[in-house]
DNA sequence: AATAAAAATAAGAATCATTCTTGCTTTCCG
DNA sequence: CGGAAAGCAAGAATGATTCTTATTTTTATT
Protein backbone atom coordinates (compact mmCIF):
# COMPACT_ATOMS: atom_id res chain seq x y z
CA UNK A 1 0.00 0.00 0.00
CA UNK A 2 0.86 3.45 -0.56
CA UNK A 3 2.17 6.05 2.24
CA UNK A 4 -0.37 7.13 3.87
CA UNK A 5 1.21 10.41 5.76
CA UNK A 6 2.97 11.48 2.47
CA UNK A 7 2.79 15.24 3.13
CA UNK A 8 5.31 16.47 0.68
CA UNK A 9 4.64 19.88 -0.94
CA UNK A 10 3.15 17.78 -3.98
CA UNK A 11 0.88 16.58 -1.92
CA UNK A 12 -0.70 20.17 -0.83
CA UNK A 13 1.35 20.45 2.77
CA UNK A 14 -1.73 19.39 4.49
CA UNK A 15 -1.45 19.48 8.33
CA UNK A 16 -0.41 15.88 9.53
CA UNK A 17 -3.13 15.71 12.11
CA UNK A 18 -6.43 17.64 12.76
CA UNK A 19 -8.16 18.08 15.79
CA UNK A 20 -6.29 14.59 17.49
CA UNK A 21 -7.17 12.75 14.01
CA UNK A 22 -4.06 11.70 12.20
CA UNK A 23 -4.49 12.75 8.25
CA UNK A 24 -3.97 9.49 6.62
CA UNK A 25 -3.86 9.68 2.24
CA UNK A 26 -7.43 8.31 1.98
CA UNK A 27 -8.97 10.94 4.99
CA UNK A 28 -7.24 14.05 3.31
CA UNK A 29 -8.85 13.49 -0.69
CA UNK A 30 -11.88 12.32 1.28
CA UNK A 31 -12.06 15.54 3.34
CA UNK A 32 -10.22 17.65 0.20
CA UNK A 33 -12.80 16.41 -1.93
CA UNK A 34 -15.40 17.25 0.29
CA UNK A 35 -14.35 20.87 0.45
CA UNK A 36 -13.97 21.46 -3.46
CA UNK A 37 -17.35 20.06 -3.77
CA UNK A 38 -20.00 22.26 -3.34
CA UNK A 39 -23.79 20.54 -3.46
CA UNK A 40 -23.44 18.29 -0.06
CA UNK A 41 -22.22 14.89 -1.23
CA UNK A 42 -23.17 11.59 -0.32
CA UNK A 43 -20.72 8.77 0.55
CA UNK A 44 -20.98 7.55 -2.58
CA UNK A 45 -20.41 10.71 -4.57
CA UNK A 46 -17.15 11.58 -2.36
CA UNK A 47 -16.10 7.75 -3.42
CA UNK A 48 -16.38 8.20 -7.06
CA UNK A 49 -14.82 11.65 -6.18
CA UNK A 50 -11.57 10.56 -4.66
CA UNK A 51 -11.30 7.33 -6.83
CA UNK A 52 -9.70 9.48 -8.86
CA UNK A 53 -6.48 9.79 -7.15
CA UNK A 54 -7.17 6.55 -4.90
CA UNK A 55 -8.40 4.06 -7.44
CA UNK A 56 -8.37 1.44 -4.77
CA UNK A 57 -10.24 3.20 -2.28
CA UNK A 58 -12.98 1.32 -1.08
CA UNK A 59 -16.68 2.67 -0.33
CA UNK A 60 -16.55 1.46 3.57
CA UNK A 61 -12.67 3.16 3.86
CA UNK A 62 -14.58 6.40 2.86
CA UNK A 63 -17.63 5.67 5.04
CA UNK A 64 -14.69 5.39 7.72
CA UNK A 65 -13.30 8.70 6.59
CA UNK A 66 -16.77 10.31 6.95
CA UNK A 67 -17.35 8.98 10.04
CA UNK A 68 -14.18 9.94 11.98
CA UNK A 69 -13.55 13.17 10.69
CA UNK A 70 -17.33 13.78 11.75
CA UNK A 71 -16.40 12.41 15.28
CA UNK A 72 -13.55 15.20 15.36
CA UNK A 73 -15.30 18.06 14.42
CA UNK A 74 -14.23 18.48 10.90
CA UNK A 75 -16.73 17.59 9.02
CA UNK A 76 -20.90 17.79 9.90
CA UNK A 77 -23.26 14.93 8.61
CA UNK A 78 -26.56 16.25 7.16
CA UNK A 79 -29.77 14.38 6.71
CA UNK A 80 -33.13 14.98 4.43
CA UNK A 81 -35.63 12.71 5.21
CA UNK A 82 -34.26 9.59 5.45
CA UNK A 83 -32.29 9.48 2.01
CA UNK A 84 -28.22 9.04 2.21
CA UNK A 85 -26.20 10.86 4.62
CA UNK A 86 -25.00 13.89 2.88
CA UNK A 87 -21.53 15.89 4.19
CA UNK A 88 -20.52 19.34 4.87
CA UNK A 89 -17.14 21.01 5.82
CA UNK A 90 -18.97 24.44 6.63
CA UNK A 91 -18.86 24.40 10.86
CA UNK A 92 -20.68 27.82 11.29
CA UNK A 93 -23.88 26.96 12.94
CA UNK A 94 -26.54 26.69 9.97
CA UNK A 95 -29.64 25.04 8.38
CA UNK A 96 -30.04 24.16 4.60
CA UNK A 97 -32.81 25.31 2.21
CA UNK A 98 -34.03 22.08 -0.55
CA UNK A 99 -34.76 23.60 -3.82
CA UNK A 100 -37.38 21.19 -4.97
CA UNK A 101 -37.45 22.36 -8.34
CA UNK A 102 -33.64 21.88 -8.76
CA UNK A 103 -33.01 19.81 -6.12
CA UNK A 104 -29.82 22.49 -5.00
CA UNK A 105 -29.16 22.27 -1.31
CA UNK A 106 -28.43 25.99 0.08
CA UNK A 107 -27.06 27.03 3.45
CA UNK A 108 -29.02 29.05 5.18
CA UNK A 109 -27.19 31.31 8.11
CA UNK A 110 -29.33 32.57 10.81
CA UNK A 111 -28.84 36.42 11.71
CA UNK A 112 -26.19 37.31 13.61
CA UNK A 113 -27.50 37.78 17.39
CA UNK A 114 -30.40 35.76 17.14
CA UNK A 115 -31.12 32.92 19.47
CA UNK A 116 -33.00 29.89 20.13
CA UNK A 117 -34.94 31.60 23.25
CA UNK A 118 -35.71 34.20 20.52
CA UNK A 119 -38.21 32.22 18.62
CA UNK A 120 -38.93 28.59 20.11
CA UNK A 121 -40.63 28.14 23.07
CA UNK A 122 -38.16 25.88 24.83
CA UNK A 123 -38.95 24.13 27.99
CA UNK A 124 -37.08 25.29 31.15
CA UNK A 125 -33.69 24.05 31.70
CA UNK A 126 -33.10 22.80 28.14
CA UNK A 127 -29.56 22.81 26.97
CA UNK A 128 -29.42 22.38 23.18
CA UNK A 129 -26.18 20.89 21.72
CA UNK A 130 -27.28 20.62 18.45
CA UNK A 131 -29.60 22.69 15.90
CA UNK A 132 -30.64 20.72 12.50
CA UNK A 133 -32.98 23.00 10.94
CA UNK A 134 -33.89 22.00 6.84
CA UNK A 135 -36.13 23.86 5.01
CA UNK A 136 -37.97 23.15 1.50
CA UNK A 137 -39.48 24.86 -1.08
CA UNK A 138 -38.80 26.79 -4.22
CA UNK A 139 -36.81 29.87 -5.37
CA UNK A 140 -38.60 32.51 -7.95
CA UNK A 141 -36.25 33.83 -10.26
CA UNK A 142 -35.88 37.70 -9.44
CA UNK A 143 -36.71 40.00 -11.56
CA UNK B 1 -60.98 -10.53 5.76
CA UNK B 2 -63.11 -8.36 7.97
CA UNK B 3 -65.18 -5.01 6.50
CA UNK B 4 -63.19 -2.45 6.22
CA UNK B 5 -65.58 0.30 6.91
CA UNK B 6 -67.28 -0.85 9.82
CA UNK B 7 -68.06 2.50 11.62
CA UNK B 8 -70.53 1.30 13.75
CA UNK B 9 -70.66 3.08 17.45
CA UNK B 10 -69.19 0.49 19.52
CA UNK B 11 -65.99 1.36 16.81
CA UNK B 12 -65.92 4.94 17.95
CA UNK B 13 -68.27 6.44 14.73
CA UNK B 14 -65.22 7.78 13.23
CA UNK B 15 -65.24 9.88 9.82
CA UNK B 16 -65.54 7.51 6.87
CA UNK B 17 -63.26 9.69 4.70
CA UNK B 18 -60.75 12.10 6.10
CA UNK B 19 -59.03 14.88 3.67
CA UNK B 20 -60.48 13.24 0.76
CA UNK B 21 -58.85 9.64 2.45
CA UNK B 22 -60.86 6.43 3.04
CA UNK B 23 -60.64 5.62 6.35
CA UNK B 24 -60.38 1.50 6.44
CA UNK B 25 -60.24 -0.34 9.15
CA UNK B 26 -56.40 -0.56 9.13
CA UNK B 27 -56.02 2.86 8.68
CA UNK B 28 -58.20 4.27 11.42
CA UNK B 29 -56.28 1.94 13.66
CA UNK B 30 -53.32 3.31 12.76
CA UNK B 31 -54.33 6.67 13.20
CA UNK B 32 -55.93 5.71 16.69
CA UNK B 33 -52.75 4.18 18.08
CA UNK B 34 -50.67 7.25 16.94
CA UNK B 35 -52.95 9.61 18.74
CA UNK B 36 -52.80 7.93 21.54
CA UNK B 37 -48.81 7.23 21.55
CA UNK B 38 -47.22 10.25 22.83
CA UNK B 39 -43.53 9.10 22.39
CA UNK B 40 -43.21 9.78 18.19
CA UNK B 41 -43.70 6.26 17.77
CA UNK B 42 -41.95 4.21 14.58
CA UNK B 43 -43.86 1.69 12.45
CA UNK B 44 -42.25 -1.02 13.46
CA UNK B 45 -43.86 0.38 17.08
CA UNK B 46 -47.49 1.25 16.06
CA UNK B 47 -47.43 -2.35 13.76
CA UNK B 48 -47.15 -4.21 17.39
CA UNK B 49 -49.78 -1.63 18.87
CA UNK B 50 -52.13 -2.21 16.10
CA UNK B 51 -51.67 -5.95 16.30
CA UNK B 52 -53.57 -6.29 19.35
CA UNK B 53 -56.84 -5.27 17.00
CA UNK B 54 -56.17 -6.55 13.64
CA UNK B 55 -53.79 -9.30 14.35
CA UNK B 56 -53.25 -9.78 10.95
CA UNK B 57 -52.42 -6.60 9.87
CA UNK B 58 -49.08 -6.55 7.85
CA UNK B 59 -46.22 -4.21 8.48
CA UNK B 60 -46.20 -3.79 5.15
CA UNK B 61 -49.79 -2.05 5.27
CA UNK B 62 -48.91 -0.28 8.76
CA UNK B 63 -46.31 1.17 6.18
CA UNK B 64 -48.76 1.97 3.52
CA UNK B 65 -50.84 3.33 5.87
CA UNK B 66 -48.75 5.93 7.18
CA UNK B 67 -48.14 6.63 3.75
CA UNK B 68 -51.88 7.38 2.89
CA UNK B 69 -51.87 9.67 6.13
CA UNK B 70 -48.44 11.21 5.53
CA UNK B 71 -50.07 12.22 1.70
CA UNK B 72 -53.29 13.21 2.83
CA UNK B 73 -51.53 15.49 5.34
CA UNK B 74 -53.41 13.99 8.18
CA UNK B 75 -49.82 13.24 9.81
CA UNK B 76 -46.41 14.11 9.29
CA UNK B 77 -43.60 12.40 9.34
CA UNK B 78 -40.48 13.35 11.56
CA UNK B 79 -36.64 11.92 11.15
CA UNK B 80 -33.86 11.91 13.15
CA UNK B 81 -30.55 11.58 11.81
CA UNK B 82 -30.96 8.16 9.71
CA UNK B 83 -32.80 6.55 12.26
CA UNK B 84 -36.08 4.65 11.62
CA UNK B 85 -38.82 7.08 10.33
CA UNK B 86 -40.94 8.54 13.75
CA UNK B 87 -44.77 9.75 13.25
CA UNK B 88 -46.48 12.48 14.44
CA UNK B 89 -49.93 13.40 14.70
CA UNK B 90 -49.37 17.08 15.68
CA UNK B 91 -50.12 19.07 12.37
CA UNK B 92 -49.30 22.28 13.76
CA UNK B 93 -45.82 23.77 12.89
CA UNK B 94 -43.63 22.84 15.61
CA UNK B 95 -39.83 21.14 16.07
CA UNK B 96 -38.61 18.66 18.06
CA UNK B 97 -36.02 18.61 21.00
CA UNK B 98 -34.31 15.12 21.72
CA UNK B 99 -33.40 14.91 25.36
CA UNK B 100 -30.15 12.92 24.87
CA UNK B 101 -30.42 11.60 28.39
CA UNK B 102 -33.79 9.93 28.69
CA UNK B 103 -34.60 9.54 24.27
CA UNK B 104 -37.47 11.68 25.02
CA UNK B 105 -39.03 13.67 22.17
CA UNK B 106 -40.48 16.69 23.02
CA UNK B 107 -42.33 18.97 20.51
CA UNK B 108 -41.29 22.50 20.39
CA UNK B 109 -43.42 25.59 19.38
CA UNK B 110 -42.07 28.41 17.83
CA UNK B 111 -43.26 31.86 19.34
CA UNK B 112 -46.42 33.25 18.11
CA UNK B 113 -45.90 35.70 15.43
CA UNK B 114 -42.56 34.62 14.56
CA UNK B 115 -41.06 34.75 10.75
CA UNK B 116 -38.47 32.76 9.44
CA UNK B 117 -37.44 36.18 8.11
CA UNK B 118 -37.02 36.84 11.78
CA UNK B 119 -34.32 34.81 12.57
CA UNK B 120 -32.78 33.41 9.21
CA UNK B 121 -30.92 34.70 6.31
CA UNK B 122 -33.20 33.62 3.28
CA UNK B 123 -32.14 33.96 -0.26
CA UNK B 124 -34.99 36.41 -2.20
CA UNK B 125 -37.61 34.96 -3.76
CA UNK B 126 -37.42 31.97 -1.50
CA UNK B 127 -40.33 30.26 -0.32
CA UNK B 128 -40.74 27.95 2.12
CA UNK B 129 -43.31 25.21 1.90
CA UNK B 130 -42.04 22.79 4.68
CA UNK B 131 -39.82 23.39 7.31
CA UNK B 132 -37.93 20.37 10.22
CA UNK B 133 -35.79 21.54 12.84
CA UNK B 134 -34.32 19.17 15.11
CA UNK B 135 -32.35 19.90 18.50
CA UNK B 136 -30.54 18.23 20.95
CA UNK B 137 -29.14 18.53 24.04
CA UNK B 138 -30.02 17.56 27.67
CA UNK B 139 -32.55 19.24 29.97
CA UNK B 140 -31.20 20.15 33.64
CA UNK B 141 -33.90 19.40 36.39
CA UNK B 142 -36.03 22.59 37.91
CA UNK B 143 -35.33 23.04 40.93
C1' DA C 1 -79.02 -7.48 -5.59
C1' DA C 2 -75.43 -9.17 -9.21
C1' DT C 3 -71.05 -7.96 -11.41
C1' DA C 4 -67.12 -5.72 -13.30
C1' DA C 5 -63.56 -2.47 -12.18
C1' DA C 6 -60.87 -0.15 -8.77
C1' DA C 7 -58.68 0.11 -4.35
C1' DA C 8 -56.61 -2.18 -0.29
C1' DT C 9 -54.35 -5.69 1.96
C1' DA C 10 -51.08 -9.69 3.43
C1' DA C 11 -47.04 -12.01 2.78
C1' DG C 12 -42.81 -12.31 1.48
C1' DA C 13 -39.07 -10.95 -1.76
C1' DA C 14 -36.11 -7.20 -3.14
C1' DT C 15 -33.52 -2.92 -2.49
C1' DC C 16 -30.21 0.09 -0.81
C1' DA C 17 -27.53 2.75 2.52
C1' DT C 18 -24.77 1.68 6.07
C1' DT C 19 -22.16 -1.23 9.23
C1' DC C 20 -19.50 -5.23 10.37
C1' DT C 21 -15.90 -8.84 9.75
C1' DT C 22 -11.65 -10.57 8.29
C1' DG C 23 -7.09 -10.64 6.72
C1' DC C 24 -3.54 -7.69 5.33
C1' DT C 25 -0.70 -3.25 5.36
C1' DT C 26 1.10 0.75 7.37
C1' DT C 27 2.43 3.54 11.13
C1' DC C 28 3.96 4.28 15.76
C1' DC C 29 7.18 3.88 19.42
C1' DG C 30 10.23 1.48 22.33
C1' DC D 1 14.69 -3.19 14.01
C1' DG D 2 10.25 -5.37 15.87
C1' DG D 3 6.00 -5.82 18.17
C1' DA D 4 1.63 -3.42 18.92
C1' DA D 5 -1.81 -0.40 17.32
C1' DA D 6 -4.25 1.86 13.76
C1' DG D 7 -6.01 1.86 9.06
C1' DC D 8 -7.53 -0.18 5.07
C1' DA D 9 -9.94 -3.16 1.16
C1' DA D 10 -13.22 -6.39 0.03
C1' DG D 11 -17.10 -8.43 0.60
C1' DA D 12 -20.74 -10.20 3.80
C1' DA D 13 -24.39 -8.85 6.92
C1' DT D 14 -27.96 -5.81 8.68
C1' DG D 15 -32.15 -3.39 8.87
C1' DA D 16 -35.61 -0.05 7.39
C1' DT D 17 -38.35 0.57 3.66
C1' DT D 18 -40.34 -0.48 -0.81
C1' DC D 19 -41.97 -3.55 -4.28
C1' DT D 20 -44.50 -7.55 -6.21
C1' DT D 21 -48.10 -10.66 -6.51
C1' DA D 22 -52.19 -12.91 -5.41
C1' DT D 23 -56.29 -12.26 -2.84
C1' DT D 24 -59.99 -9.68 -0.68
C1' DT D 25 -62.89 -5.74 -0.22
C1' DT D 26 -65.18 -1.75 -1.86
C1' DT D 27 -67.25 0.98 -5.31
C1' DA D 28 -69.73 1.91 -9.42
C1' DT D 29 -72.97 0.25 -12.70
C1' DT D 30 -76.69 -2.14 -13.99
Amino acid sequence: MVSNTDNTPEHDDFPAEINGLRMTRQRREVYKSLVENRVHPTAQDLFLAVKDRLPQISLATVYNCLEALTQHGIIRQVHFDRESCRYCPNLHEHGHFHDQKTGVIHDVTFKPGVKLEDFLDLPPGTAVSNIELTLRGTISPQS
